[in-house]
DNA sequence: GTATATTTTAGAATAATGTTCTGATTTTTG
DNA sequence: CAAAAATCAGAACATTATTCTAAAATATAC
């Protein structure tokens, strides 16, 4: 199945990256569409995976995940391997694992309730991947935007 | 009003990061309670900013936003001053601007199209930002994960 | 260019869900 | 312990989701 996005869909995907609960006649109304059409369209971006799912943004003070680290994680792994990568994303507070270019690795982004649970992670989790060389991690003091939109144009 | 969760304001928070489409019922069937109770928390949650909004997460090769980055900004503000950051937020590609400690001032995470997309962004919107020192850039090679999901314990 | 196939759409009917209200129950507070 | 506040369930009603069919539009093949 081809993946060809028309202005519509992409009309679609923007008021459903701003309100993912939009009930489908609001949306057909947006449209100008009827709501039948406006389905079907919504099923299928589903289906092709242009839609990865809806999630809810939750204020992480709220669940005292207050503390937002950025890691960067050099290893020796070789190129084909992503072991690694895969435990780094198996730890629940490990939200996002990239590999990158440069002289680190990757560069992992995890959300925690203090630095006593840093500590913690790193002591019964990180130190438990062999092939982990070296860690630079970067504090985040304020977020002033955090955003899940793509800019669609 | 005050911000305190109980379990099961917890368990609708985890559920609704999972899916933020799931009906009231099924939310309320999973909880064994009433509609009406459920929705009333879910109301109450929105109202207290615990849960920020809903959006639908979009695969971004199908958007042609490919490119991810994380930039290193070096600025030369004030402690009080947060021009810069405020400058950086408002470019649409750009999805995130983290205060950060040490060295360099902000990290922030933007989505793009092409190398060709970020220099363009580099020479029409950071060079107009007048606080910026300097800038390093991490582009990433692969995404391994990438969830907004906060681990809720 | 025309015929055929495919996709997209609207409209109607029905099932499912959202929403509001009331009163009962539970929990909190003084 | 009593009063106040919060939470909850159930019912009634409004709104929405979903499915189906046929028409329209679009794409494809000849």
């Amino acid at each position: 199945m081809e993946i060809n996005l028309d202005e519509t869909d992409l009309i679609i995907l923007r008021l459903l990256q701003e309100d993912a609960r939009i009930t489908n006649v609001a949306l057909a109304a947006q449209l100008k569409m009827a709501p039948s059409a406006t389905l079907e369209r919504v099923r299928k971006l589903e289906e092709k995976g242009v839609i990865r799912g809806y999630s809810a943004g939750i204020d992480p003070l709220a669940v005292d995940k207050d503390l937002l680290v950025f890691i960067f994680i050099k290893t020796k792994d070789s190129f084909a391997d992503d072991k690694s990568a895969r435990s780094l994303a198996a730890i629940p507070q490990v939200m996002e694992v990239h590999h990158i270019a440069g002289d680190d690795c990757y560069l992992i982004k995890a959300r925690l309730s203090s630095p006593t649970e840093l500590m913690e992670l790193k002591r019964s989790r990180f130190s438990k991947i062999a092939n982990i060389v070296s860690m630079r991690t970067t504090i985040v003091l304020e977020t002033v935007k955090e955003s899940t939109h793509i800019s669609i144009d």
